[in-house]
DNA sequence: CGTCTCCAGGTTTTT
DNA sequence: CCTGGAGACG
């Protein structure tokens, strides 16, 4: 490749690159390039002959993954297609396609999200005489979680669903189907209990990065320890004052582990922050002190001062949306910054809606990452169900997805009469209903009889497409008629044109099978692997949009690892950064908020706006809010306030507290 | 027995 | 505003 990497990079950069053997710790903070410095050093390996099939990326979050992808064809100038670059959960998956026979399932094994885990525990708790709702059961999946990648353990108040726990795991077995805590905890146990598997990726393997490893977990960790274990060749990068996942069991002290388990390794400091402005960067530095739980690092920039930060109070949130869709035109006219450079961040998922509301009145074309999820639309999630159905017919929840949808007769007592079967022959509904359509007399009269052998027939119809042919978006086409989807949405949503819209993103669906089946990267493109890899795909739907002109509009934990040229930052107001919901616990919870702050702030590169309403409307009902106390940490002559419309001057600023609390007496 | 209609509730962040 | 549950019809 000759890439001069001594004159692209700084020395600190340069030594983190070049020292690709053993153990390397990079600390990093936000902005000192880290990405680059990951992707520099990925070339720098292959420069030195090492085959790319040996070297594992190993990254957060998709868009991360992706993202780095991209970069690194970029800078290769050519694809590299047996490089692994790959979240934690899609490398668990694979690995698992390969292996799982070892551990008792099929390699057909379905991976069960959320929404899968709750309609299962709602089966199992329903089945075991819970009275509904009293359960929490969103609660207990999240227990459950604990348990199983081993963040917690039994407590007197948990034990109480140790059973249902049980039942929990043993039908997933019997469905073969594993949730997403199994996509690290099976390859983990696979690589501790056989070791010629584990031997076999130590062979294939030899270098080893990992992004962001203040958020991973300690299970993650100990896969990753137990590969590289081997060469030792492992580098991880991270800045614990970006550590925002402890919640999902990430540890920050996974530093201090590395540090024990590797001992010679060398540690690089990358403090030069080349991303934002002085006093954007100052503003960051100022907030994030406040935590005490911390490495402690001095982040310091050359770059000039910039322009203040914008802090405007709005009345409400649809004048907060056109508060910043007005922003974003001026700004786009005014310092040329193109649409793909805006970045606006918000905390929760609910808060982008009146944001999209306001870029569609103005005309402004915008992406939402994350959130209600494509895959996750409810017409969408219905046909992936036949999809898995088809693949996987043991799945049970998702064969209760979609036994009466359309609408074919088939009704809560023939439900509860093959479950009754199910049970008895403790198989799958899947079996048991196949095993109805033979006997002779059954207690199910004649016509849903024809119904249920009409639904097997079709499922085993298009399995056997499905496998035969190579043409899979064709296929899926040919079921969604089949099963007269359309038909069944047209009657189900009869006001506006909100089936036209639900049957788009069916169509969205096929089409997105149709690009998996076309891209030449696929060399086996197949029904399993597009189910498993769509399943992880919560994130952006799909390949490179990353060329489109359009404002960026996410969370602040997608936002994590990506950077803009200004950013908006909406919703900075109390219980909602820091979260009500995470103030119940202890101080900890508290610096956390503190962080995403700080990761919020750190993404812009010239310009922050930040805005907060006065009243917001929450579950229908209007209520006032106040700033967010985080708002008091940042200096305030690096604040500029302002009002939608009046702009402000510096001594009406001075006291912006005390205006809000006073109403909008300004 | 299955379907339709009306009513309540809402899960922080992601894989 | 949208999804799921409970109870009324057909």
């Amino acid at each position: 490749m000759g890439i001069d990497f001594k004159n692209l990079l700084n020395s600190k950069q340069y030594d983190a690159v070049r020292n690709y053997e053993g153990p390397v710790l990079i600390l990093a903070g936000a902005g000192s390039g880290k990405t680059r410095v990951i992707i520099y050093r990925i070339a720098f390996i292959l420069e030195k002959g090492i085959p790319q099939k040996a070297i594992m990326a190993v990254t957060f979050t998709n868009k991360a993954a992706r993202e780095m992808s991209i970069r690194i064809r970029e800078l290769a100038g050519r694809h590299l297609r047996n490089l692994t670059i790959s979240t934690f959960h899609a490398l668990g998956s694979k690995i698992l396609r390969k292996s799982i026979h070892i551990l008792g399932y099929r390699p057909n094994f379905s991976i069960y999200d959320q929404q899968d885990k709750l309609a299962l525990l709602k089966d199992l708790a329903h089945e075991a005489g819970h009275k509904h709702d009293s359960i929490d059961l969103y609660a207990v999946s999240q227990i459950f979680s604990g348990i199983k990648t081993g963040h917690s353990t039994w407590t007197a108040f948990t034990e109480q669903y140790e059973d249902l726990y049980k039942a929990y795991n043993s039908h997933l077995k019997l469905y073969n189907a594993v949730d997403f805590d199994d996509l690290i905890v099976l390859p983990l146990r696979l690589f501790q209990e056989h070791k010629d598997v584990l031997a076999e990726y130590q062979k294939q393997f030899k270098y080893f990065l990992v992004d962001e490893f203040q958020d991973t977990s300690l299970l993650q960790y100990q896969f990753i320890k137990l590969l590289a274990g081997h060469t030792k060749n492992l580098c991880v990068v991270g800045d614990d004052d970006q550590s925002i996942y402890s919640w999902r069991g990430a540890n920050y002290e996974n530093i201090l582990q590395f540090e024990k388990d590797f001992p010679h390794f060398q540690e690089i400091k990358l403090e030069q922050n080349y991303r934002s402005t002085g006093k954007i960067l100052l503003a960051a530095n100022q907030l994030i002190s406040n935590n005490k739980n911390r490495k402690g690092k001095k982040l310091w920039t050359g770059t000039e001062d910039g322009e203040l930060i914008q802090f405007c109070i709005v009345e409400n949130e649809k004048e907060e949306g056109s508060y910043i869709a007005e922003q974003v035109k001026a700004i786009k006219l005014k310092h040329k910054v193109p649409l793909s450079q805006f970045g606006v961040l918000v905390r929760t998922n609910s808060l982008t809606r009146s944001i999209e509301e306001a870029f569609i009145t103005y005309h402004i074309p915008y992406k939402v990452s994350g959130g209600m999820s494509f895959f996750q639309r409810k017409e969408v999630k219905d046909i992936i169900a036949y999809l898995r159905i088809i693949a996987n017919p043991d799945d049970d929840v998702n064969f209760l997805r979609i036994v009466n949808v359309p609408k074919r007769g088939i009704g809560r007592k023939s439900i509860e009469y093959i479950t009754h079967i199910a049970t008895e022959k403790s198989c799958s509904l899947f079996s048991a209903m196949s095993a109805i359509r033979h006997a002779a007399d059954s207690e199910i009269n004649k016509k849903i009889k024809t119904e249920i052998i009409e639904f097997i027939n079709t499922i085993e119809y298009y399995k056997q497409k499905f496998f035969s042919r190579k043409k899979l978006a064709e296929t899926l086409r040919g079921l969604i008629d089949h099963i007269d989807y359309w038909g069944y949405l047209v009657q189900e949503y009869k006001k506006g044109n909100t089936a036209k819209w639900k049957y788009m993103n069916v169509e969205g669906l096929v089409n997105s099978l149709a690009d998996y089946e076309d891209d030449p990267d696929n060399l086996d493109p197949n029904l399993y692997a597009y189910l498993n890899r769509i399943t992880l795909l919560t994130q952006d739907d799909n390949q490179d949009e990353e060329n489109e002109e359009k404002v960026n509009l996410m969370t602040i934990h997608s936002a994590k690892g990506l950077e803009f040229t200004a950013v908006f930052l909406a919703g900075v107001e109390e219980s909602i950064i820091p979260h009500v919901r995470s103030m119940s616990e202890d101080e900890s919870n508290r610096e956390e908020e503190r962080r995403l702050f700080y990761v919020a702030i750190t993404r812009a590169k010239k310009h922050l706006y930040i805005t907060a309403c006065r009243q917001r409307r929450k579950k229908g009902k209007v209520e006032e809010v106040q700033i967010s106390p985080f708002m008091e940490e940042i200096p305030k002559d690096l604040i500029n306030v302002c009002e939608h419309e009046d702009e402000v001057t510096q001594e009406d600023a001075e006291d912006y507290f005390k205006k809000m609390r006073l109403g909008k007496g300004l």
